[in-house]
Parts: structure tokens; sequence; C-alpha cells
DNA sequence: AAGCGTCTGGGACGTTTGACCCACTACGGA
DNA sequence: TCCGTAGTGGGTCAAACGTCCCAGACGCTT
């Protein structure tokens, strides 16, 4: 077997354990099946990483940052409604481009409220959503010099609201086109609230 | 220890199953944590059930018949909002009355998705609740003697989106304030698709 | 009061799990 | 070319798991 280097070896059990959630769920990571997947030696484990925990914590603050380092750059449309549906087609790309991950992470989070010792992830998870939707309500407030009609925390909320339902109801009955015409809806409703 | 009924038995332990599930997630049932919650010996489980998966299943659909015969009547308000506003608060307080119930249904869903034992049951979850959407906003329209401004599956999609998206927030965050102000703000935003 | 089917109690089984260990080997810098 | 470190291989461990078993205790019927 070629030998790996420690800090490879992490990547590809940490890469290994992500399909392996998106293919048996939480419940069946378990360190052979992971090792397994990944083609490496059961002791590789235990040499890599200090506890099945630190792999799954390091794969939820990988898979995070993934998500954070993802934002493209918000271009401004012609209208706020134009640019709101523009910003949510985008995020819905990620999606469709990669369905594993929004299965992953739906799991991640049903998942870390449930675990003491994750305490805190989900949290973190949602501050980090909801401080991007904020962010890009507020530069969407200077480019076309408007305020929005209710604070923008409450403004940010009702987006990652949208996002997450949408998402959900697409795990479920895998119904793109409803996800899509739906996220329109919600842009154009969202953009009534900028004067 | 007090003799019960197998029957009675099949109740319990499925309500301790419940329980353990809001309380360790769905990964946590096992069958001496559900005994040991329902006050039982151990034997008592494989004299009630075949196996374990014959518990789930069952807590699954006791779960979901409790979730539709739950329906309650809907009264008509003065306005299209002020219904709209009315309904999501309702559904709000069953909620808040029972935060682990939505905790369970959740994990459930969750679950579902990954087991393949359970393949359709997390469909048929979303088709009654867009049934029920559509349902209710079809008698808010014959009631009004309004139409919606799309076709009423996209609007109970939507309605269906805004409730989900707003109870796994909660469930992360626990902030009801919030979860409140989203709605009614996603209440007013809805009644505006009437005409 | 006797008999019988129902339920309990405790133990036991084989498997899987996370974690650990240590002799061994390949590789890269001296 | 040698040597020390980094990584491997295979085995072991205790705990927890689902499932099963059976002697015995209970309570209803007759």
């Amino acid at each position: 077997m070629a030998r790996v280097s420690a800090e490879e070896r992490r990547r590809q059990l940490v890469a290994a354990a992500f399909r392996v959630i998106g293919r048996d769920g939480f419940a069946g990571v378990t360190t052979r099946r992971v090792c397994a997947e990944a083609g490496a030696p059961l002791a590789a484990f235990h040499y890599c990483f200090a506890s099945k925990q630190e792999l799954l914590t390091e794969l939820t603050t990988q898979t995070m940052d993934a998500l954070l380092s993802a934002q493209h750059e918000m271009a401004l449309r012609d209208t706020v409604e134009a640019t709101l549906r523009a910003e949510l087609r985008a995020y819905w790309k990620t999606v469709e481009d990669d369905p594993n991950r929004e299965s992953v992470l739906m799991a991640l989070t049903q998942h870390a409220l449930q675990d003491p010792s994750l305490d805190g992830v989900a949290q973190r998870q949602y501050k980090a959503y909801h401080a991007t939707a904020r962010a890009a309500l507020q530069r969407i407030a200077t480019g076309f010099g408007i305020t929005w009609s209710m604070p923008v925390e409450d403004v940010a909320r009702m987006l990652v609201v949208v996002t997450d339902g949408v998402t959900l109801a697409w795990l479920v009955d895998r119904d793109s086109a409803a996800a899509r015409s739906a996220l329109d809806a919600f842009a154009a409703q969202l953009a009534t609230l900028a004067h």
C-alpha cells in the first residue's frame, strides 16, 4: 500500500467520511467504513485523529469553511428584485452542483443538535448563515440607496428560512422546478421590503 | 414490577422511544435505553416487537397519524393577512407546546431519507404537509372570494417552506421572538398573493 | 384450588464498535 | 549509504449492541 503523509491522510479520511455520510447517513460513519472508503489502513485513523469525534469536528469546520469561502462576488442587477433573484439562483446552483453536500450539511446540523460533544456547532453554522445573508442585504441597500422596511437581521433570517426550507423540501421530493420557482417567488416577495 | 399487557407495553415502548429520540437523537435509540425509559424489562422488547425496526416503523406511522389528525378548524378572520397570520401562529403554538415533537419529526425526516427500509416515509410526510397547506389556502380563497396570483400548489409549497425553515432555525437557536416575527412577516408577504 | 397461558427476570450469545498497541518497514536527510 | 522518523499492518480490548432463551411468577378461568 502506498505510503501517504499524515496530512494527506487526514484530507482523504475527511473526504471519505463526507462520502459515507452522503451514502449511509451519519449513523453509518464508523472508523472501519471510513478507512475502507479512503483505502486507508484502520491504524491510520487513530494515527491521524485522536478520536472519531475529532474527525467529525474537522469535517464540520472544513465543510463550513468551504461553504463560506464559496461566497461569490455579488453583482448588482437592474433592480433589487433581480439582484435577490440572482442571489438565490446562485445559491441554488451550488445545491444542484453538489446535492450531496446539502444532504451532509442537513445531517450535520441535525446531528450537532443532538450530540453534546458538538455543542455550539449548529449555532455557529447558523450564525454564519445569518451573517452572510445580512452582509448581502446591506450591500444591496447601499448599492441601490434603499433601506429595508424591517431590521436587516429580520430580513436576513427570512432569507435563511427560505433557502433552508426550499432545500429541505427538495431533499425530500427532489422537485427542482418547484424549488426554483419557489425561490423566484420569494425573491419577488422579499424585494417588496426595500424602500 | 407491575404486570402490563403486551398491547399496553407496545404503547409504553413507543412513547418511551419518542422521548429518547427527542433527548438523544435517532442514533440514541437502543433497545436497552427504550426499555429503561419505559420502565420495562428488556425481555419485554422482543416480547412485544419482533425487532427494533418494527418499533421504529410503528413509531413513525403513529407520529404521522397524530400529526394529521391534529388538524384544527381554521377560523376566517377579517382579512386574508390576519387569517394567514392566525394560521401560522396556531402552528407555532403547537411547536412551543411540544418542542420535542418537532425535534423528533425533523430527526424522523432526516432518518427516513437515509434508511432504505423507511423508503417513501419522508415523501408521504411532505405530501401530507403540502395537501394540508393547499386545503387551508383554498378555504381562504373561497371564504374571501379571492384567487391566488400563483398556482395554489406553489403557494402551498411556500407555506411549508416557511414553517419548515422557521422551525429548523428555531431548533438551532431557540429564538422564539425572532421565529414569531418572521412568521408574521411571511404572513403579510404571502397575503399579497391574494387578489 | 388447580391449571394454563401471559408476562417477567436475568442471563447469555455473537457481532460491531471506538480505541489502542507494538513490531515492522519504507522513505528522506545526513 | 546509513539511520531515525513517519507511517503501516495486524492484532487485541472492553463496551455496547440486537437478539434470544428459559425458568419462574402472576392472574384469570374453571
